[in-house]
DNA sequence: AGAATCATACCGACCGGTCGGTATTTTAGG
DNA sequence: CCTAAAATACCGACCGGTCGGTATGATTCT
């Protein structure tokens, strides 16, 4: 039966999860993810070559689910304010899920700003989104719904109000009603885009 | 003289915000911090009690500087509109000035995220400058620049707007002109707060 | 049996912090 | 103004403890 093995694997990225959101990378230990997970270290090492690669792994899962939940949200947008709108319901869907872990994701920006490795695995989607937000903008123009901009700008500006309001979150989770902020805030932004 | 003790103060700290923001607050070590600040370990822990009061210092400095910063910035503006894009100005200003140095910006807000004690220092200016910015945006509905708007859910969105930039110039320093961008965010949301 | 999976004991490197002692500067008495 | 004592600034070897990772033996499944 390798269903036992697949258990233990999943504990201990669930448990490595949790430790370096609540305590960061450094700080959470292999004994104590191994704890966590009710797991010894021989089984841990069994199953990862090192304790990086388990944040790789856990990374790469992220960032597939968030690719899956993004291509999942467009296809079902025919207008593009409409189509960033569907974007602010997923961000906020995010926030709902995401609870407590979401620390997590300033330890992969701040990995990410200086290992190349994680450099690398990260800035592929980035751009991906960016140019995906580029289109986007460049469509609304094209079918009318949207003025006259530098399409560029305007997707990091979208993307930089998304990843803002994550730092927010994280920092004040009391301070604001996160669960209708983010639509809120892309409709203001979508106000200075769109054509009167 | 204690001109020798000051720069040798000063070398601490200087080094210490370079490695942190290079390498992160727990990979760089003391060692480390003493040999690029050309000091021996004993004049380290005479001049400060713990590698974590080095941080808490960087990050005070840090914190009065950008006050300051602000404060002046605000000085020289009549109209709300004005005023933020002033903002931008400053930003832009800040973005050329910390060259190299602001992944250290990240190592804030992990740790606030994490530790009590820091988080307290770093929520009291937070919560200042978001009611400065609601306070700022409230009197632009009153002189008629800016539209009627939930001023909580503007002030967020702009200091979103603002750190989701930051975020990105660290992760992407070369995929953008960070000396135009968040004039130009900006004035994307202003134009959906401003009255047409 | 034998391969995959897990447990335990252990290793060497490194880290933050301490400490006894030394150099340098400031202070005070003559 | 000179000097000796007192205070401050600095040095670097060292310590207890923790960490990531390994080696090796026990278990469990096929």
């Amino acid at each position: 039966m390798q269903k036992r093995s697949q258990e233990t694997r999943s504990n201990i990225l669930q448990a490595a999860l949790a430790l370096f959101a609540n305590t960061g990378y450094d700080a959470a230990s292999v004994a104590e993810i191994c704890q966590a997970a009710g797991v010894s270290k021989g089984a841990f090492y069994h199953h990862f070559p090192s304790k990086h690669a388990v944040f790789m792994e856990i990374l790469q899962n992220w960032l597939a689910l968030l690719e899956q939940q993004m291509v999942a949200t467009l296809q079902e947008a025919q207008d593009v304010p409409h189509a960033l709108l569907h974007m602010a319901d997923l961000m906020q869907h995010i926030f709902e899920q995401a609870s407590g872990k979401m620390p997590m994701f300033l330890e992969f920006w701040a990995q990410a700003s200086r290992d190349p490795e994680v450099w690398q695995v990260v800035i592929a989607p980035y751009q991906h989104y960016q140019q995906f937000f580029e289109a986007l903008v460049q469509r609304g123009m094209a079918e009318g719904t949207l003025e006259a901009h530098n399409s560029q700008v305007a997707a990091q500006s979208v993307t930089a109000l998304a990843l803002g309001l994550l730092l927010q979150g994280i920092l004040a989770p009391t301070q604001a009603d996160w669960s209708t902020l983010p639509k809120q805030s892309i409709q203001i932004l979508l106000q200075g885009l769109a054509k009167k």
